[in-house]
DNA sequence: TCACATTTGTCCGTATGTATC
DNA sequence: AGATACATACGGACAAATGTG
C-alpha cells in the first residue's frame, strides 16, 4: 500500500499565523520584548478578520511566546514564559494521569542524582554563588518562622543550571512545577521537616564546594527522606 | 509594604470556560472518546457567544484535551493527546534555546541509564514481549533496507514504559519527540549506523532478560556513542 | 480628578467550506 | 448526488480596561 499523506492538517488560517509568527520568533526577527501590532492591525496585514488572529494569539499565548494586555499601549508583547507553560502542562499531565507522589519523587532523585555528577564537575563561582545565597536567604526565613518552600525549590533549579546543561534545566523546571503544585494543595507544612531540608542543602551545597560526589550524594539521599515524608503529608 | 493581590488574571470568559472544561475531565465527567456539542450548543449552555467558545476551544486544542472535526456528526472530540502536546512543547523550547544535540544526549542517556536499574527490577513478560517484538521489527526493515528508525525510538519509549514510573513515560517521550524532530531534519541518515543501533538494542534487551544490570548499562555506554554520531551528522 | 484615545473582550448576524448520511 | 450539520471565517458593533493629557 502506498504511503497515505495526510493534508497536512492545517486548512485553518489561525494555525497558519500562529505557525508564521513563532517561525519569526525562532528565527530572532521578534524577540522577547517587542510588540506585536493591535489585532485590527496585524488582520489588515495578514488580510484576515480580527476573529482569526485572535485564535493564533490564543495559541501562542498557550505557547508561553506573547501575553496580552488591554488598554492604551497594550497588545500582543513577545515573551519567554515557555518554562513556564511547561511546568503548566506538566501540571495538566499529572492531574490527568493520576501520577503518585511517590512516583514524582523516585524519578525526581534519580535524574538529580545523575545531574550532581556534571555539577560536582561544572559548577564554577557564579553558581556556587547563587547557590549560597539561596541557602542563607532559606535559613533567615526559618529564623523568621516562615516557610522557606520557594527558596528550597529554587534550590534544585540553581542545581540544575549549575550541571551547564540546559535539557536538566527544563526537566527540573517542569519536574519542581508539579512538586509546587502538590504542595499547594497539602494543608500542613511540617516546619520541622522544611527546616531538616534546608538543612540538607546547606550540607550538599558545601559537599559540592568541595568536589565531594560521594558525600553529596549520600547527602541527597537522606533529603530524600525527607521530602518523601512531605509528599506524603507527614 | 503589603503584598499585592493580582486579580487572578482571568476576567477572560474564555479562560474561565476552558478551565471549567478541563476541571471535568480532570474529574472524569468527560472522557476520551466523549463528544462535546456543537460550538453554538455550548456556546449556548454557558450562555456565551461563539466566538468565545472557539477560543476556548483553542486552549483545550492546545493542551491536548480535544481534537475537532468539522462536518456532520463533527464538533469537539475529548481525545487525550497531552504527550504529543508535551512533545511538541519540548520541540519549541529546544528551537527557542537552541539547545545543542550534544547537551540533549548526554542528559537523555543519563536519564535512561538510571531508568534502566528499575527496568532490570520491574519490567515484565509483557515488557519483555513487547521490547522483543520491537527488535524483530527493526531487524526485518533493515533486511528489506528500510531505516528501522521509528522501532528504535519506540524502543526507549518501551524501556520507559518498563521502569513502571509513569514519570520516565513522559520524560522520555518528550525526549524522544525532540529527537524525532532532530532527525526529520538531517539530510542522510548513516544505515551503518542505524543497524548497529538496533543491534545494541537486541544486546540490551537481551542483558534485562538476564537482569544483567552491569552488562545492560555498558552496551547503553556503546549505544551512547553510536546515537551521538548520528546526531552530530556523522 | 476627569475625560479621552487605544486596545482587548464580547456579542450578533451572515456567508462559506467541509464532512457525513 | 443532494441535503444536513458542523466548523471556519468575515464584518460591524459595543463594553471594559488602561494608559495619557
Amino acid at each position: 500500500m502506498m504511503a497515505q499523506f495526510k493534508p497536512y492538517k492545517s486548512k485553518r488560517s489561525f494555525e497558519e499565523i500562529s505557525n508564521e509568527i513563532k517561525t519569526h520568533i525562532f528565527q530572532g526577527l521578534l524577540k522577547p520584548g517587542d510588540k506585536l501590532p493591535p489585532e485590527t492591525e496585524i488582520a489588515h496585514q495578514f488580510n484576515v478578520s480580527r476573529q482569526t488572529i485572535r485564535e493564533a494569539m490564543r495559541i501562542l499565548e498557550q505557547c508561553g511566546f506573547i501575553t496580552i494586555q488591554q488598554g492604551v499601549n497594550g497588545g500582543p508583547l513577545i515573551v519567554d514564559t515557555i518554562l513556564n507553560r511547561l511546568g503548566k502542562l506538566f501540571i495538566d499531565i499529572f492531574h490527568f494521569k493520576k501520577i503518585s507522589p511517590n512516583e514524582l519523587t523516585e524519578a525526581r532523585f534519580d535524574i538529580e542524582k545523575v545531574m550532581l555528577h556534571h555539577v560536582i564537575d561544572r559548577a564554577d563561582d557564579s553558581d556556587l554563588e547563587g547557590l549560597t545565597k539561596n541557602v542563607r536567604r532559606a535559613k533567615e526565613k526559618i529564623k523568621n518562622n516562615k516557610s522557606p518552600f520557594g527558596e528550597n525549590i529554587a534550590f534544585h533549579k540553581l542545581l540544575a543550571g549549575a550541571s551547564k546543561n540546559y535539557v536538566y534545566v527544563i526537566v527540573i523546571e517542569a519536574i519542581m512545577a508539579v512538586v509546587s503544585d502538590f504542595h499547594s494543595k497539602l494543608e500542613k507544612v511540617n516546619f520541622e521537616r522544611s527546616r531538616k531540608i534546608t538543612k540538607y542543602h546547606e550540607d550538599i551545597l558545601e559537599a559540592i564546594i568541595e568536589r565531594n560526589l560521594e558525600r553529596s550524594v549520600s547527602l541527597f539521599e537522606k533529603l530524600l527522606v525527607e521530602v518523601r515524608a512531605v509528599m506524603l503529608g507527614q
